[in-house]
DNA sequence: TTGCAAATGCAACAGTATTGCAAATAATTC
DNA sequence: GAATTATTTGCAATACTGTTGCATTTGCAA
């Protein structure tokens, strides 16, 4: 179970709650709101031990924060190893209108764009709204 | 004061609430949150008025939401003519990462990106993180 | 195996947003 | 201009999301 080592690597103890919660993640393989998750896990684990658990996973860059149009705040897993200084999530995300899944596009990158008054720019984040895969068919 | 006409072409009624909340985000140019403008007009409206009235706003096309990278919901007035049917808001959002100040790049487009997958597309949302002017020079 | 730091669960609380309903206000018709 | 109708507003209640403090438990290392 490489999941443990993941853990370890980022210096957090892998509890069975990490543990559990991670696995989650990464077979979802999408991007999952607290909501979403405590759902899932609430059962077994404390809400507010989920809400610290994504926290201290995205500290250590194991999951990146992603935000839909309508500002819901969900997680994703970081395909890169991120670390607690930086993370590398430089990637579209794509949101289907349908279903309100949203995942990573992992191999685009956010373009480049000229920006016209002479701001500083750190960093950039795009977010695709349309309809996935699964939602066309139907 | 021509914001009494724009709110009638939008078939709202326009009230002193709805007038002041206009003026108010128009004196801002830059986009505002309700619990920003709560303190402002507060003592004068309602907090759920206020509420309500962004919604029927953003419902008529005269303000667009706008999101920053915490997911906070901000409002910000439509510079072209949007409706009921649809907002033309494709334009770029720049946010201070100091300030906290979010404001629309009017004049940039986001740039359209090559998506691997055959997914559908639908609209596109971008927000750059920096510098503001203001803060540069602090 | 003991001692310490990290992690968890529970309770309380804060902020943001929505809904129902009655009262007030604006527009419409006569 | 008065009466009628529909919209808008204020208040109360409620829901959802997220945070903090503290006591207890757990994991890890000496």
């Amino acid at each position: 179970m490489e999941l443990k080592e993941l853990i370890k690597r980022h210096n957090l103890r892998p509890t069975s709650n990490r543990l559990e919660v991670l696995k989650f993640y990464r077979k979802a393989g999408k991007a999952v709101s607290h909501g979403e998750l405590d759902a899932e896990l609430g059962e077994q684990f404390d809400r507010i031990t989920l809400y610290r658990t994504l926290k201290a996973f995205e500290d250590a860059g194991i999951l990146h924060k992603v935000y839909d149009e309508k500002g819901i705040v969900r997680y994703s897993m970081c395909s890169h190893d991120c670390d607690n200084t930086q993370h590398q999530d430089n990637h579209i995300h794509f949101h289907c209108t349908s279903c309100e899944a949203t995942f990573c596009i992992e191999n685009v990158e956010i373009p480049q764009v000229q920006i016209p008054q002479n701001l500083i720019v750190e960093s950039r984040y795009m977010v695709i709204n349309g309809t996935c895969n699964n939602c066309k068919r139907a």
